[in-house]
DNA sequence: TTGCAAATGCAACAGTGTTGCATTATGAAA
DNA sequence: TTTCATAATGCAACACTGTTGCATTTGCAA
């Protein structure tokens, strides 16, 4: 009976699956230099599959710790592999976004230091430098 | 002839107006101690003027420099009145960002340090830290 | 008080992201 | 290899956010 119930759960327990657009995505995401948006990787893909199976494999995806969620100064969304962060899946590093060529790039040799003075608890951070990359200056 | 030129020139001037709205928004962006975004301004003001107008007003603050715009992690605008910008309009403060309760509270005495080795031209900043606020932790 | 044009309201549109549901296809177990 | 539960997808429809055009209103200077 206790067996059973174990069984049980054992069962419910989500199995991740490969399919061709989450791993095209990926791989997408992990070439680029830069950051893209859903529109971007929309294009690039070019009808390899649904608007709305790229929202959801791109939520999977940061959700299991493959990609990084980037929020432009614009507010734009996008999407940055993890480059270094093979030993320690890490958001915290400063990402650049050009006004000209709107490309954003992740600045993770870029350490930033600050002192918090009050009771504030910090779990997430999200520092965006906006100017002109080395290309566009 | 010349003068008439100048007479010219000067009514392309644009004139600012004060209009109620323009007014009443401003005031309340100002008295808040969190960043409001455009929805909450539209529950606020209740009616006052539409939706549309409120973009407007907000954009017309932005660029008169008497108001911040703050791009929230999860990608939410919103807009907070300038405190400590008496002398010099200041943008490149610390934003806060707390999870529980959803406010957006400008850190204008913390300050950041960081060296960037690339050539990189900075013109603007976002740095949003997210968790829980005072109230909330 | 008058008149220019800044500001507004309304309608319509575009972009982004979400949800429900029927269908497909992955991968583990038989 | 075949079977099968269910993860993943496609499609339609929706909600939210922000923009644009245009007629009308209104602030303010002359």
């Amino acid at each position: 009976m206790q067996q059973c119930c174990i069984m049980k759960l054992k069962k419910k327990m989500k199995t991740v699956r490969n399919t061709t657009a989450k791993t095209e995505i990926q791989e997408l995401i992990a070439n680029s230099p830069v950051a893209l948006s859903h529109t971007e990787i929309q294009s690039a893909t070019n009808g390899l599959c649904d608007r709305v199976t790229i929202y959801r494999v791109l939520e999977r995806l940061t959700v299991e710790g493959l990609i990084h969620k980037v929020v432009n100064v614009d507010g734009v969304v996008k999407y940055a592999g993890c480059h270094s962060c093979s030993e320690k899946h890490n958001h915290n590093h400063i990402h650049f976004s050009c006004q000209k060529c709107k490309s954003v790039t992740c600045l993770e040799d870029v350490e930033s230091t600050f002192k918090m003075p009050k009771k504030y608890i910090i779990s997430e951070m999200n520092f965006t430098l906006s100017g002109l990359c080395p290309q566009c200056s």
